[in-house]
DNA sequence: AAGGTGACTGTCA
DNA sequence: CTGACAGCCACCT
């Protein structure tokens, strides 16, 4: 298990209920900035293993990003039931509810 | 071992 | 607002 992963599962599990947070910011977390897409494939090896929040893992536009109808639903309804507002379009409103580690 | 891939991102038009 | 482009990098053939 390489560092990058392990940090990229540990943050992600870290991630509160009602939070989200993006692609890019987990990726700067995990000491890799321009990693956004390692976060996608991790999300696909992992999420099944390890059981992470992955609905809680959103673009840098703050939009479900699965591109998948079922999947994104899926997202969608696991948000709403942390009570995150999902806007039509599956955007969700980060000023209000992107989490920050730092603060 | 070499090349392809992706639930991305920021920039520019 | 939309679309095109080029970085980016761990993981999977």
């Amino acid at each position: 298990m390489q560092p990058f992963t392990a940090r990229t599962i540990e943050i992600i599990a870290s991630i509160p209920p009602g939070k989200v947070m993006t692609y890019g910011q987990i990726a700067a977390a995990a000491g890799s900035p321009r990693a956004a897409r390692q976060i996608v494939r991790i999300l696909h090896s992992m999420s099944g293993k390890y059981r992470l929040p992955w609905h809680r893992v959103v673009n840098a536009k703050g939009e479900i990003a699965l591109q998948d109808e079922e999947s994104s639903q899926e997202q969608q309804w696991n948000l709403e039931a942390e009570d995150v507002e999902v806007l039509p379009g599956g955007r969700i409103d980060l000023a209000r509810y992107q989490y920050f580690p730092e603060s």
